[in-house]
DNA sequence: GCCCTCCTGACCAAGAAGGTCAAGAAAGTC
DNA sequence: GACTTTCTTGACCTTCTTGGTCAGGAGGGC
């Protein structure tokens, strides 16, 4: 249950590339702009293009640009574009899996953990993302200072 | 984003337990009741142990039982013994990381996105688990068709 | 003393995480 | 057409994690 750092660099590059007034943006930039090693970077741009949330041109004047408005773009498409499906458990959707005896209830409650993810990562869009003005619902979340406390 | 099998494992065998009425459970026997392979178990139990989740005797008679009550262990005490802390990125607490630039805000998504996880795993206790009465919060997350859509 | 069950460390194969390197292919410029 | 720029792609690399197995030891119960 945690975020890698290939999916964390993915939304970071993609809010870079939604908050560019215009034209393509090269990679060398978002990595400067992010702090992201240029290669490693690339080879998430790539991963992003192939998942259709990107485009991208080469040469001179080249660069990456979203291939989508940075409002129909949720940080879940992002992270599904690098990570694949959001909260398996071991490898399988939890809706595919079969509890026997005292933990048949546990797959309910995987269901609740995705779906949980799910209402945060689908609801908040790059554009959100760089302007701040995140869905109230993830505010409410995020400004608990129980959310803050490490545990 | 996603759940082990460490995991998944730990819950099962600690929801097996939860359910026992009296006496220490052989190791064995919770691993036959939730198909997981012993040795591996056993390991995991030894983890659970060192947690304080569960205690054990050897010997004849001997075998493992919860520490504490079924209703003051949660989902997520589990988790954190085998998996260590919930929904860090990239390796750290999410409050620690300093995001620059367009990603600013990226910190509040994955606070919130702790804090909604956190919302169920820390709510469900074992008995909760075992009784299949879980709170209302988390049932209804789970009830909702669109919570069962693979995506 | 003997059997039973947990305890523990060593090992192992496969895959993922997090990168780096280097060659190529397209686009633009002169 | 040559040259530069920037993306594209595959190969490679090291370390860690995952999901186990094996074998011996230690302690309890009878």
């Amino acid at each position: 249950m945690r975020v890698s750092a290939k999916a964390d660099y993915a939304v970071r590059a993609a809010a870079e590339l939604a908050a560019a007034e215009q034209g393509p943006v090269k990679g060398e930039r978002l990595a400067e702009a992010q702090d992201i090693p240029l290669q490693f970077l690339e080879h998430i741009l790539l991963e992003l293009k192939h998942a259709g949330i990107v485009r991208a041109r080469r040469g001179a004047k080249g660069g990456y640009w979203l291939a989508r408005p940075a409002d129909t773009i949720t940080v879940a498409d992002v992270v599904r574009a690098v990570e694949g499906p959001i909260a398996h458990v071991q490898s399988a959707p939890p809706e595919s899996i079969e509890y026997r005896g005292n933990a048949q209830h546990l797959q309910e409650v995987w269901i609740a953990v995705r779906a949980s993810l799910r209402a945060v990562v689908e609801h908040v869009t790059l554009a959100d993302l760089v302007s701040g003005d995140l869905p109230a619902a993830v505010e409410a979340l995020a400004s608990s200072p129980d959310a803050w406390a490490a545990r």
